[in-house]
DNA sequence: GATAATTGGCTCACCAATGGATTAGAGAGG
DNA sequence: CCTCTCTAATCCATTGGTGAGCCAATTATC
């Protein structure tokens, strides 16, 4: 006998998993399943297995199972659940580093008619007058921006940003940083953005958005 | 027998609900009716209800039925569902814009104990000598990597990428685009990367993970 | 309008499956 | 002989599924 039959099964084991043997119900065969059908005792499995929790590569729950840890908290439904709690600054972060390129992208991809609904969206925003109505076409006018962009996953990026925006603290922090002034400059910033996407210029719209974002940012973080 | 067994009638249902079974109606049979033609127990069929209801699928109403919530089609759940269809050119246009960002984060955010944990990724890939093995540990590279960048969102949106990639298309692709070459390849970028974060430079962070990124790109999608 | 049928909400007792833990013993190797 | 690993058996705690029953709200029927 091998002095170390737990370590070899573990290592057996690992391999198994990472192969996606057990992948499509991201569940490991009970320990006295293994224990049989590897011809060992259980208390050899459960060690392996052991190896293996502290490696992170699985989990067990006492009365369910065990399970293998990629794809556990790793459905998008989950992940999209975690990320409710992102900071306004964390939030603002990813903004910088997703609407410029997305500007960019509309510039050059965008149909006339996607860069009319985004036209359509600024002229409401510069037309409405109380501020709920406001910040509706503001969300509008840059979502429609990202849905120009022709990468659907980009799109569906800033719907989540949009969605989490539109949760707890944030709606506190436009409202209390919120003036007729800031209203009339978004404006101008976002008429400029707009012109260079008319202009097809995917570089200029970049900056003009990154612009923008710094506006925001420096007023509703105040840095 | 299962013991996961409502798991995987909430898995059926939501298949059966996106594929417009009961579209018709807008209504979901009733629970004993299911309970009987899926032969369980009604109670198990409740629990998948809920785990339904949870992510706003359905919506039940005491004394009139199960409906189908095709509704506002903002919820997180949904915005997931939708991302599903990402192709993978759209995914990688999205790795492009954050992981850069990602390294330069990790190399002035993170701890010495993060960047640690990203060199015993890098190791254990540069060890492993079969490709699941090496995958799994070229992805927890990149990921260790947005972990050490310090902004949750950044790591969550990180964490749906890889979930995305984790499906269909992207598996066969990576099978057939996978060899001994590329992988030392990959090595070695991964290496000049990971000298950049433990040397503290961003911007030399960020270049090599754009040069690493371009890479992949041209290897997975030939260009 | 009154009554019955339908439907989701809830609880309970019961059982099987499963991981957690302990104990005792058999062999192997120093 | 001592130590270490594996075997074997046993008991525990938790979980999930079953089956049954009753309640509450809604809808159909007369």
């Amino acid at each position: 006998m091998a002095r170390v039959l737990a370590a070899d099964i573990a290592r057996s084991l690992r391999q198994r998993i990472d192969a996606g043997e057990w992948a499509d119900h991201g569940r490991v065969p009970p320990e006295r399943d293994l224990a049989t059908t590897l011809g060992v005792a259980r208390n050899t499995i459960r060690r392996a297995l052991d190896v293996l929790r502290e490696e992170g590569a699985i989990s067990r729950h006492i009365g369910r199972g065990t399970f293998i840890r990629a794809g556990e908290g790793q459905s998008l439904a989950e992940v999209a659940q975690r990320m409710r709690g992102s900071s306004p600054a964390d939030i603002m972060e990813i903004r910088l580093l997703l609407e410029p390129s997305a500007a960019a992208f509309a510039a050059t991809n965008a149909s006339a008619g996607e860069l009319a609904n985004v036209e359509e969206a600024h002229r409401n925003a510069l037309l409405s007058d109380d501020m709920p109505t406001f910040e509706h076409w503001d969300a509008e006018f840059h979502h429609r921006i990202f849905a120009s962009s022709r990468n659907v996953l980009l799109k569906e990026m800033h719907g989540l940003l949009r969605a989490l925006r539109s949760q707890s603290p944030w709606f506190d922090i436009k409202k209390r940083t919120f003036s007729e002034e800031r209203r009339r400059r978004y404006c101008a910033e976002h008429g400029a953005l707009l012109d260079n996407l008319l202009s097809r210029d995917p570089e200029g719209a970049r900056g003009a958005m990154a612009e923008h974002l710094a506006t925001v940012s420096a007023n509703l973080l105040g840095r």
